[in-house]
Formats: structure tokens, sequence, C-alpha cells
DNA sequence: GAGTCCCGCCATGAG
DNA sequence: CTCATGGCGGGACTC
């Protein structure tokens, strides 16, 4: 019965959950604790929250049910559904999500009465109410990637009396999630969402401070000894200044006038930062909570306390759990001679591709966009101050800016915070640089811009091909259509920033040599892509068409929820994405992959779906079969776990080579569509183009409609012709099969290394498996869906994660991995060729030369594809 | 007994 | 003074 209340409940009101509280209080009834609700003041009390429990975990059971549904339709449809949902899976220990998912619904069902009972009577455990528990519920709120249009407000007492909690609770949880930017003060009391769009911006960031900081601690850490050892002098060392604190404090004082050093600044969300970045920077991403609690304290203090450590460790529980929750890190142990020890590790993105590098100054040579290019270096805001010189992804600064907007426009009164916390980022970079920024931030654009206030979304505008947003960067992927609807509509507002048109399927490439690319991405791009409501749906609309069935159909549902979307508020796109994505936080719990692999660069979320595919299609790769891989993913749910099974796998098999992701993507996907680059001959004198041959040249300039740039979809080329030529594939990439609603990045790190590829005629392919095959004409025909040639041809998705090792092998250097006929053999010159999001990649100092250059170069791809873009975009139509 | 971390007191600041 | 924040650490709960 209750169930169907809920479900009622659920679709009475699917607008929001955020809002009723006296709706939502039923939801939170999850509070089984009724202490909780004793405390909270008055929240909710009418929900008694203790029976509330069975409630929650009732919903789930449905599968079986005949409701069961009904429900995924409600869920899918109200948020409210999938917050109970999720609050299902909250239920659970944080450490069991991994195994959650799928189980889950089978367990419930069957737990349900006797597992709710026991919640029931036993009073709510400890674990029940832990904060990565309530971390978890709260995230389950909100979607990973929220659309650029919805905004999301979060107010704390609302959510704390939903959540059964008190208002302290929420605070540890936002100080942590605003730390990562995922969130942002907007006014007292009240936060708004901005979910993972900056994640991987705002890590790479932590990174590239971590590195300053904490850099040389980190390179001796494989023993926590040595670390403290090192730490310690350094400390002795360095210590005076102690760089840490102006870390800090600088973000305060650049941003805010120094007026708002409120409360030692939130230490707590300077702890997270600070205790992130030793993530980033830790080669074994492990870090033991003494260590950090040691050299967090340290920085503040020289004397070291035991009931400071302990506060110091209490504090970084807290933190811990908020960052368990989100995916980013996992419980573990170290054992030491002194025994184990308990320790967490990063099991979050580690490469982060567009790293400030890419951004940082695209050195003018090297871009070859001109004007149009404008849009897109738009979106970076450089900052080039003395020592610092690094650009912003407007992506990473979205959410600062959206600060700003607010700012401005509803000129809320947190004016000092609000800075504060924009700056820190920036601020801590700086810091670590040593260089007195002058406020990156203000360099940025959006401030400035009403629009972005109006945006929500900002970052979604950036669809370039920064490989580190994954969602970003490819606006390619479903998950980007739908999660990122601002993509549309940043290039609408984005003035100058044509950048990468999110929805566009095709990419250009400055190089001259022909790429082929085979993946389903176009298809799954063209429909899902569309960033704005309304191109979404009309792209939806096309990309139904054109798209094949399979993926079409997963697609569907999301798809689903596009349309709808505009409507509600922010909560019904969000929630619809928050289905899929709300899988994700689960998901990334996954250990392995994302930690390890380069892949998961991208934000955890979308990332760990599209990483992981790319590695299981490595596997697959190798074998024709692969389909069957690639298969499992897509019907796979999103869940990460399972992927990261099959990850694992894959990782063993092969090392890093790019090319091998090509090939291996394009073959493990089934239906994807192929496409083709074509030489910059064709019409643009610089630029490539790429074609889906499967596609119907039509479904493409459908797009179009939204996307004027995207639309040019380009010239399709006789397969025949291009037979002759050298072909790269690259798998557009998994997200399409993948119901992942992030699979974006992926797939933009995949035309990334395919234009590496490009550069050189030579095909890349995994070593000894692909490459022989694509190679030869590949499924040149357009209409031939799942050739051979798929399968073989390209992998590029997975490339992320290869990216790095394989960078090698795109940089020409014939690795092993480079079996392909031709090998880098080809001088790739750096500017053609297309680091692949890594940096790694290009780092390699002596191919390379200039590590900066090829930075910018990276830069200027995606500079490139948008003023290609651009330039079709023009004549096509004009988006805004 | 160590590890966790919940809970809520109380300081801090803004209004 | 009130209210929003959030530092902090006692001590309970787990393992």
């Amino acid at each position: 019965k209750r169930k169907y209340t809920v479900l009622r409940t659920a679709l009475i009101l699917p607008s929001e959950n955020i809002f009723d509280r006296s709706r939502m209080a039923p939801k939170t009834p999850i509070k089984n604790e009724p202490i909780d609700l004793s405390k909270q003041k008055g929240c909710t009390p009418e929900r008694n929250p203790i029976t509330p429990v069975k409630i929650i975990d009732r919903p789930q059971p449905d599968p079986w049910t005949p409701t069961a549904n009904l429900k995924m339709l409600v869920s899918a449809a109200s948020p409210d559904m999938r917050d109970r949902e999720k609050k299902k899976e909250l239920f659970r220990p944080i450490e069991n999500s991994e195994q959650s998912d799928t189980p889950d619904s089978l367990q419930c069902d069957i737990v349900d009465d006797s597992m709710v009972d026991d919640f029931e009577k036993q009073r709510p455990s400890r674990k029940q109410k832990s904060l990565g528990l309530l971390c978890q519920k709260f995230l389950a709120r909100y979607p990973n990637y929220p659309l650029s249009t919805e905004k999301t407000t979060i107010s704390l007492d609302e959510v704390a009396s939903i959540l059964g909690v008190e208002r302290r609770r929420i605070y540890d949880i936002v100080n942590v999630l605003e730390s990562l930017h995922l969130v942002s003060r907007v006014a007292k009391n009240q936060y708004s969402w901005h979910g993972r769009h900056n994640l991987s911006q705002t890590l790479k960031m932590l990174q590239e401070a971590g590195e300053l900081q904490y850099g040389e601690l980190m390179t001796f850490q494989h023993r926590e000894q040595d670390l403290e050892y090192k730490f310690e002098e350094r400390k002795k060392e360095t210590i005076p200044q102690s760089q840490d604190r102006p870390l800090l404090d600088f973000s305060e004082p650049d941003c805010i006038s120094a007026s708002a050093h409120s409360r030692k600044d939130k230490s707590l969300r300077i702890m997270s930062q600070k205790f992130v970045m030793l993530f980033l920077v830790s080669k074994t991403k492990i870090v033991t909570l003494d260590i950090a609690a040691k050299i967090l304290i340290e920085e503040t203090q020289d004397t070291v306390d035991h009931s400071k450590f302990k506060t110091k460790v209490r504090r970084l529980y807290d933190i811990a759990n908020v960052l368990t929750s989100l995916g980013l890190i996992k419980k573990v142990h170290v054992t030491e001679e002194r025994g184990r020890k308990p320790a967490f590790k990063w099991i979050g993105p580690v490469e982060f591709p567009g790293k400030t590098d890419e951004l940082r100054g695209h050195s003018p040579t090297s871009d070859p966009l001109p004007g149009t290019q404008r849009g897109a270096c738009a979106q970076y805001q450089t900052c080039t101050t003395g020592k610092q010189r690094f650009t912003r992804h407007a992506s990473f600064n979205s959410a600062q800016p959206c600060e700003a907007a607010r700012r401005k426009v509803s000129s809320e009164p947190n004016s000092p915070r609000q800075e504060r916390q924009a700056c820190e980022m920036e601020t801590i970079l700086n810091a670590a640089k040593n260089s007195n920024t002058t406020s990156p931030f203000s360099l940025a654009p959006v401030p400035g811009d009403s629009d972005f206030c109006v945006n929500p979304l900002p970052q979604a505008v950036f669809p370039v091909v920064q490989a580190d947003m994954p969602s970003f960067s490819l606006p390619i992927g479903i998950s980007s259509q739908a999660s990122h609807p601002s993509t549309t509509a940043s290039s609408k507002t984005e003035n100058g920033k044509p950048t990468l048109v999110p929805s566009q399927p095709f990419l250009c490439f400055p190089s001259s040599s022909l790429f082929m690319l085979c993946g389903g991405l176009q298809e799954k791009n063209l429909s899902e892509t569309p960033p704005t409501a309304g191109d979404m749906a009309n792209r939806s609309a096309e990309a139904q068409a054109a798209v094949p069935p399979a993926a079409y159909q997963k697609r569907s549902s999301h798809k689903c929820s596009l349309p709808s979307a505009p409507v509600d508020d922010e909560e019904p796109a969000a929630k619809k994405q928050s289905l899929e994505q709300s899988d994700l936080p689960l998901s990334l719990v996954v250990p392995k992959m994302p930690s390890e692999s380069p892949e998961a660069e991208s934000s955890p979320g979308s990332d760990c779906s599209s990483a992981v595919h790319l590695e299981t299609y490595r596997l697959d790769l190798t074998s024709p079969a692969a389909p069957e891989t690639a298969n499992k993913e897509s019907t796979k749910p999103l869940v990460c776990q399972e992927q990261e099974k099959q990850s694992q796998n894959k990782d063993v098999d092969e090392p890093p080579a790019v090319n091998e992701h090509i090939s291996k993507e394009n073959a493990n996907q089934p239906f994807q569509p192929q496409y083709l680059y074509v030489q910059p001959t064709a019409g643009l004198s610089s630029f490539n183009f790429l074609f889906s041959t499967n596609q119907a040249p039509g479904a493409i300039s459908l797009a179009a409609n939204q996307l004027p740039s995207l639309n040019v979809p380009c010239v399709m080329v006789p397969s025949a012709a291009l037979a002759s030529f050298p072909l790269v594939c690259a798998p557009s990439f998994t997200s399409p099969l993948s119901p992942v609603p992030d699979a974006s990045a992926a797939v933009s790190t995949n035309f990334s290394m395919s234009s590496l590829a490009s550069t050189t005629p030579v095909f890349i392919s995994a070593p000894a498996v692909v490459t022989p095959k694509v190679s030869p004409t590949p499924s040149v025909d357009p209409q031939q869906p799942a050739h051979p040639t798929l399968h073989l041809s390209p992998v590029l998705t997975r490339s992320c994660s290869a990216v790095k090792v394989d960078s090698p092998v795109c940089m020409g250097h014939p690795v092993t991995l480079l079996k392909l006929q031709q090998p880098s053999s080809a001088p790739l010159t750096p500017k053609n060729i297309r680091p692949a999001h890594h940096e790694t990649f290009f780092k390699t100092p002596g191919s390379l030369g200039d590590p900066v250059a090829w930075k910018k170069n990276e830069g200027n791809q995606t500079r490139n594809a948008s003023s290609v873009q651009r330039r079709l975009e023009i004549s096509s139509t004009s988006p805004d």
C-alpha cells in the first residue's frame, strides 16, 4: 500500500522534491530514527521518521511487482520517485553501494519486509545516521549533471528536514561539496546545485595546486613514514611561509576583499580541498588519515598536539564520508609495520585531460583558428599574471561565474562568501603557484554577462574537446545532451563562444590527413546532444530517426525526459538525469577504474560509464566478438561497477595503445555509426571533416536545426574513395550504448585521439588486434552499420584511459603499440597531432618538444573544431 | 581498544 | 539580540 501511496505522491508531485517539504516529508521518512525528527526543528515532524524506512525500501522492490514498471516510469518522470529509490540504496551502507545496483532490487524485495522491520526495530544504527549515507541521500536528490537551464537551489532547511537531520549535518555535506564546486552558496541558507559539470576541472585545479603544495611530499609517498618524513623535512625547510596557509587564505583576499574571512574561513571546505589534493598528488592514490591529518595540521600549525590531531582526524572522517559518497574515494586499509591503518583511496578521476596546461595559454602560434576561435578561446579564460598563466576553461569557471551572476542578478546577500568560493580554487592554485594572481576569475567572462546568470550552466557551453570534462567536452554524448542542455544554450548564450558544438557530431581537424571514425556517437549525439531543451527535443526526434534501434531504445527513455524536462523546474531534468546518474555515485565507488585509469579523468559519474565501456571494449577488440561485451554494457545499467569488472580485465589486457582504443571501440559497438573524416580539401581549407558513414545524411542535417554548426555534417564521401586513405577509426563513443548518461567525455577523447592519428595518415589501431582489420577499406559504406570494421576501428573512447600510455603511440613513437601499417613513423607534428586529453601524452619532451605547444595544440583542437563549426554555423545558420 | 564519527555546544559574524 | 554558520571535541557506537 505504501508503495502505491508513494507512487501516487510521486506522480502527483513530480516536479520537485526539494521544495515541498510537506510533500517531501513523506518521502524523507528515511529517517528511521525518531531521534532525528525530534531534533529537527519541526521540519517534517508530521511524518514519523521511524517507520518511514520501510516506505523507502519498498519502492525498490518493484522490479518484480506489477507496479515496478509503473514505478520505473514514474520515477523517470518524477524526481521524487527517484529520490526514494536512491534513498533505498542509501540505506545500505555506503560500502555496500558497490554491490548494489542491480542486486538491490532483488534484495530489496526479498529483504524488504524483514529488513525493514529490522531497521525499524533496530534503532537506526549509527551507520544509518552516518554522514556518508546522509550525503548519498543528499546527492540523490540532485542530478549529477544538471541541465544548464535548470537552476537547482538547495535550501538547507528543506533538505535538513527532508533528510531528517539537523542542519548542522547538512553544513558538513555542503561544505565539502562546495569545496569541489558541486554546489555554491547563493544566499543564506541557500545553495545552488551545480552538479559534477565542473568536477573534473575542479579536480584538475586541485591537482595542480596539490602538486605545487604537496608534490614533493607525495613523491615519496610510498610509505606513509616516508611521506611523513618528507613532510617533516619539507616543513623544516619550507615551513616558513607555510605556503599552505597562503593558499587557503589567499582565496579570500583575492576574491573578496579581505573582509570576508569569517571563521577560519570554512576550514572544512579548505580541508576538504587539501585532502583531495593529497589524493590527486599521491602516486598511490592512497592517503591515510593520520598522514593527511598531520599534513593538514602542520600546515596550519607547527605544534601538533594530540587533541588537535584527533580533531583533525574527525574532520577528515567527515570529509571522507562525503567524498566516499561522491564516489571519489573509498576506504581501504594500509598495513604497515605499525599495523593496519585506515586510509582512503582515490577512485575518482585521476587524469584530467584538459589540464590547465591545455587551457593555459594556447599559444597563439598554434592556433589555426582565427576569428572563429575566438569563440572557443572565449571559453577559456587566460590569465597571465606574472608566473601564473593559466587559462580556465569556462566550464571551470562556470560555477563561479554563476555565482557572480547570481550576485549581480539577484544581488544576494552573501557576497563575501560567494566570492570567496569562487576565488578559492584559483587562489589556491595561485598560491600554489606562488604568483599573485590577478584574479583569474575576473577574467572569466561569465560574471559580467547577465546571460550567464540566466543560464545556469555556462559550463555546458564548452562542449569543446577537452577531455577533461567528460560532460563538457563532449556534447556529443547522450549524457551530454540530456544532461547538458546547457550546451546548446551555451552556444546560444555565449557570444563568441562557438566552441564546440556540443551537439555536433562531427569534429573537424586541421590536419590534412583523412580519418575514419567509426562510432555510434553521431547518432547519439545528434539525438541526445542537443543541448537546449528545444534543440534537444528536435534532435532527439531526429536522432531517433537516425539512431539505430538499440541505441535508440536506451536513449529513448532518456529522451523522454528531455522533452518534458523543460517544463519542470530544475528538478525534473535533473531528476531525469539523476536516474541515470544517480547510479553513478554508487557506481563510482567502483574502485579500480577511476582511480587508476586515466580514463576516469572525466567526471566520475560519466566517466565511469564511458571509461568503463571503453576499457571493456578494448578487451573485446581483440576478438571480433567484442560486441557482446558492448552489448553487455549497453544493456547494463548505468552501473559502473559492473563495468569495472570488465574494465579490470581490460586494463590488464592492454596497456595503452591509443590506436587500440579506436579500433576496439568501434568493433565493440554494434551499430555504431561510422564517420569519415574528410580532408580539408573539401572546402575547409585546413579542416577535415568527419562524416558519419552510417547515418543518413538527412538525420545529420536535421540536427543542424539546433546547432547549425553541428549540422554541418560534412560532406559524405564515398567510402570507396576513402578506402585508399589511411583511416583512423574512432569509436564515436560508447555512450550511446551505455545507458549511462555521461559518456560524452569519452567521446571527446576519442575524437581527440582520432585527430591525433589523423595527422598522420597512419592508421592507428591497437597493437595487435585491430589495425589490420581496420586499415583496409574500412567499412566505408556508410550504411554498413556494424561492420567488422567498426569493431576494428575506433576505440578512441577508450583512449581516455589509455591515452597516456598511448600517447606515445600517437606521438608517432612507434611503440609496440603501433603495429599498424604506418606507425607514427610519419612524423606527426605536434600541431597535427591532437594530444589526447591526457597531458602525459604530450609531455614527452623529446619528441614533442615544447610541451606547452602540445597543450596548445590540444586547446587548438577544440578551437579548431569550434572554429570550423562556427564557420559551418555561420554558413548554415546563425545559432543565436 | 582502536577506529569512527554522531551530536550538539558554543563561538563567530552578520544583520 | 537573533540567526546562520560551522569549529570543535566528548563520548557513543563499531569492529
